[in-house]
RNA sequence: GGGGUUAUAGCUCAGUUGGCUAGAGCGCCACAUUGACAUUGUGGAGGUCACUGGUUCAAGUCCAGUUAAUCCCACCA
């Protein structure tokens, strides 16, 4: 027992080397000797772009929190950290820094050298990440730490692709994409956000001839229009339905087939829609539905491509001006008006999306495959499901529950409305896509990883981030090699992470591992939220004044203030929002359980053993040494039971607070108990246990002395999973012989035998009492250096009044204290009555009896109040007939309380009179 | 247009299957201060749980609607 412990907690003192002896003692390496149920989360990867923000701060410290307490659990607890390439975003960054740094683009190295460029800043930042990893305390495995373009992963996501082409679940097509013309490749639907802007609606006709006009924010595109579809009911246009009209628009000629469909609003311009297949989603679905030409306007560079006459190689934006300016000379525009549009825009780099017709590569998510595991997947035998169908059926037949259940709906509408999911990338970062070409004839395709032969070009592009991305519940755990870790460790138990990526990466997960392993990937999905500002807006790294840097916090205020700040008071799926002083209130929590250990360590006797484990039969406690396998500690008087009483709720309620996923009510009811009835209670009621002279008070104070140490280790292993550096630090203060790290220790058994509701109860009023002899002082302005006198009457609790009397005396500061079992109320006092107690302070000289009586009356009227609503529902036969009878019970208990309190609040009223 | 979330103390948020005289932290007010801790202690003030209706013996909690904020998806050219 040492109890040098300075008198702060000054986290950064100690953390790295713990976080050091943590890894050094391969504690976070699961233990395979045991026998229990695995427990597993695969890391979500942070890009290698970089540093880690609070978005990832959240996420470690949430995992952690399971890790820990599974492994306490003495369950195999594996936690597999990871980086992810991040294609577009990673290839992007690099880009933009050649730019800013060199002014020169990815073009000027070449594929090869500008890939090797990124490799350098991808290493950089893997070493960044795992450092921030640690700060956070994270116990994750490092011996199994993936990247996505590790070998391993390759070959997975190689051999992947290969499957899902042989199936037919993976084509080559011509169809309208996302472009992004900044980033020179296509992006998914889900990589393009919308931001609202305006645009200028030009209403025009195409020439003078044109019979009539139609409207659109993108004249340049008219360039490449073939159809004019208008409503089937829309009076104005039906002659013309059916029709081909030849036009001159802006010299190039157009042959526009009139066409009806439902789609097109009467309301919105002119009712009548110019089609451009080639660059509009939409337009695209008519043209497919109506068979309409295709004309290819704009080229994947973002410029107007060939064979559109004068404006062929402009810029887009260039193009437009140009367009009206022509229409304009011409008399051509009747009307230009703002109106607010969506506009499409690249998430990474916020260039405007241009949809374009593009040969891309496809994962098909509606054809119907019969290559699943029919049996752990629980599918009807004889029938083939497609990618949806199969994603749909895991989450719909619970085999994956997602947490909070709300996101079902969510989950389920953005599958409903998928589509085919463009797998090809035109980035030079990532997996090159496993496709061979021959030379002379394109057509012909070979599927592999290695070169056929010389004749053979590979495709160029690159595969989405999430092709891969969807396979890191089990790619790194060595599927592909057939490896024992997947056979342990898979399906994973929970999968943790933000909301906001449910589509891109927990959706694709479940698509890419039912159908690759014939199992789930996780059985649960926990989704946080994300960590606002004060006032509630997003952490932008272009507004670095809102961000809040883990890697500035943690020094000032340590990595478990910050853990703390991050979940407690926040609930699954709910944003949060984050700022100093709420990590600061963290900071000194952890110091005050700091300063309660500090206090039990230079409070107990030293030289003592307390070597407790709670590692015997029925969760008994043993003393190390000892014959005796009964050696719980004793409580001896009424504030140990009441004590041990709580601890044992608490390792009843945290435990299963966690198993539910309720990690900031595990803490807050911890915070609660280390604060308000440990160190506010029991601490200051050992002071007094541990006074006294001779054999009897020794005999209590050594008793009271090994109570403080369990509760102070039982705590401590309560709090490790939230807090794991300062309880593991703590931990090193107390922990005897045999024992090992926290971190590896087990968790606390629950002692059912010490849980006493009477005795929580029997405390409760001895504390009320306390408070309210507090209270009254306060209101009365007695000094509170200065001592009272007071008599406390309870023909029900004198007893046990009686051998509290001398806490109630030193924590009230009352100098007598006189406990009666009945008679008269003395006179000249201020009086409160709790449930079946009543106190009196004499408080002579200082009671006003105006004042009191206000007091009094005060009290009155609002028992009144509380007993009319009581009295209203004790009156009512329906709430008699139907209510449960023990809250009828409890409901009459009430008012034969209130009417007690009543009654003597009268009587002290007219006693003032 | 479709879907979701939120609305509870001055602020930030809890409130598990309906049983509540509605809680916490911060802030505020008063007082204290050498003893584990000023990163502290003691006491206190502060709420028609957005609004309207319904279900129920009982609604902050369930249902419907209204208002406001916010997010996601789709999208009108």
């Amino acid at each position: 027992m040492k109890n040098d412990l300075p008198k702060a907690y000054v986290a950064k003192d100690y953390e790295d080397q713990i976080y050091l002896d943590w890894e050094k003692s391969r504690a976070f390496q699961p233990d395979k000797k045991s026998k229990k149920k695995p427990f597993t989360i695969t890391m979500p990867p942070p890009n290698a772009t970089g540093t880690l923000h609070l978005g990832h701060a959240v996420m470690l410290a949430l995992e952690d929190i399971m890790i820990r307490y599974q492994r306490m659990q003495g369950r195999p607890a594996l936690w597999v950290p990871g980086t992810d390439h991040a294609g577009i975003a990673t290839q992007n960054k690099v880009e933009r820094d050649v730019m800013e740094n060199e002014g020169k683009t990815r073009h000027d190295y070449g594929r090869e050298k500008f890939v090797k460029m990124i490799e350098k800043f991808v290493a950089g930042s893997q070493n960044t990440i795992r450092n921030q990893t640690r700060k956070m305390g994270a116990s994750c495995d490092w011996s199994r730490e993936y990247y996505s373009l590790d070998d391993r992963l390759n070959r997975t996501v190689f051999a992947t692709f290969k499957k899902m082409f042989e199936d037919g679940l993976i084509y080559r097509g011509n169809r309208i994409v996302n472009w992004c013309t900044r980033c020179y490749s296509t992006i998914s639907d889900d990589e393009v956000d919308h931001v609202e802007t305006t645009a200028k609606l030009y209403t025009f006709k195409y020439d003078h001839k044109f019979p009539f006009e139609i409207a659109t924010t993108r004249p340049e595109t008219k360039l490449g229009d073939t159809a004019v579809a208008v409503h089937p009911k829309d009076k104005r246009y039906k002659h013309f339905i059916g029709k081909v009209i030849e036009t001159n628009f802006c010299g190039r000629n157009l042959k526009l087939s009139i066409i009806a469909d439902e789609s097109v609003e009467p309301e919105f311009g002119t009712g009548a829609l110019g089609v451009t297949p080639n660059h509009s989603i939409a337009d695209d679905q008519l043209a497919q539905k109506y068979g309409l030409e295709r004309i290819q306007v704009i080229a994947e560079d973002g410029t107007i491509a060939s064979g559109m006459g004068k404006y062929s190689g402009m810029e887009v934006e260039n193009a437009k001006e140009r367009v009206v300016a022509d229409l304009e000379k011409a008399k051509l525009v009747s009307k230009v008006e703002e109106i607010p549009q969506n506009l499409s825009v690249c998430s990474r780099c916020k260039t405007p999306i241009q949809p374009l017709i593009s040969k891309q590569w496809f994962i098909d998510v509606n054809h119907p495959v019969s290559s699943w595991n029919y049996r752990t997947l629980k599918l009807q035998k004889g029938r083939a499901y497609s990618l949806k169908e199969v994603m749909q059926h895991v989450v719909r037949e619970q085999m994956i529950e997602i947490i909070p259940d709300r996101f079902n709906a969510t989950y389920f509408q953005w599958i409903d409305n998928l589509r085919d999911w463009c797998i090809s990338r035109q980035l030079w970062w990532g997996h090159q896509i496993p496709v061979w070409y021959r030379k002379e004839d394109r057509e012909t395709i070979k599927v592999q990883e290695k070169s056929p032969g010389k004749d053979w070009l590979r495709d160029s592009d690159t595969l989405d981030t999430w092709f891969s991305a969807g396979l890191f519940t089990f790619s790194p755990l060595r599927w592909i090699d057939g490896h024992d870790d997947f056979k342990t460790f898979h399906p994973t138990q929970v999968l943790e992470t933000g909301y906001d990526i449910l589509f891109f990466w927990v959706a694709r997960m479940i698509l890419m591992t039912t159908y690759m392993t014939g199992q789930v990937p996780f059985e649960k999905v926990y989704l946080h939220g994300l960590v606002r500002t004060r006032d509630g807006k997003k952490m932008s790294k272009s507004n670095p004044e809102t961000c809040i840097d883990p890697l500035d916090i943690i020094p000032e205020f340590g990595a478990d203030a910050l853990r703390l700040s991050l979940f407690v008071g926040s609930t699954p799926g709910n944003d949060m929002r984050l700022y100093k002083e709420k990590i600061a209130g963290y900071r000194n929590f952890v110091n005050k359980l700091w300063n309660v250990a500090r206090y039990i360590l230079m409070s107990v006797e030293p030289s003592r053993e307390y070597r407790f484990s709670a590692t015997g039969k029925n969760g008994q406690l043993r003393r190390r040494g000892s014959t005796s396998s009964s050696m719980v500690p004793k409580p001896k008087t009424m504030a140990d039971r009441w004590i041990l009483s709580r601890l044992q709720h608490m390792i009843e309620s945290t435990g299963k607070n966690i198993d539910e996923f309720r990690f900031s009510q595990a803490a807050e009811d911890l915070y609660a108990f280390t604060w308000n009835e440990l160190a506010d209670w029991y601490l200051e009621i050992s002071k007094i246990q541990k006074r006294g002279d001779g054999k009897k008070a020794e005999q209590l104070a050594s008793n009271t002395d090994e109570i403080l140490v369990y509760v102070l280790r039982t705590l401590l292993k309560l709090w490790h999973p939230f807090t794991p550096f300062v309880t593991e630090e703590l931990w090193t203060h107390v922990k005897t012989k045999g024992d090992q790290k926290l971190i590896s220790e087990s968790w606390p058994k629950l002692i059912k035998k010490l849980q006493n509701d009477k005795a929580e109860k029997a405390f409760d009023l001895v504390r009320e009492s306390i408070t309210t002899i507090r209270n009254l002082r306060a209101e009365y302005r007695v000094p509170p250096a200065k001592f009272v006198s007071a008599e406390i009457v309870s023909r029900k609790f004198q007893t046990m009044v009686d051998q509290n009397a001398e806490i109630i005396q030193a924590l009230a500061r009352v100098d007598s204290l006189t406990v009666k079992g009945g008679g008269k109320a003395p006179k000249n006092t201020v009086s409160q009555f709790l449930d079946g107690l009543a106190i009196h302070l004499p408080l002579t000289g200082l009671i006003d009896s105006q004042q009191e009586k206000d007091r009094v009356q005060k009290e009155i009227s609002r028992l009144e109040v509380y007993m009319r609503g009581l009295e209203a529902k004790l009156k009512n036969k329906q709430f008699l007939k139907n209510a449960p009878a023990d809250i009828v019970k409890a409901e009459q208990q009430r008012m034969e309380t209130a009417q007690d309190s009543l009654q003597k609040c009268q009587e002290q009223l007219n006693q003032i009179l």
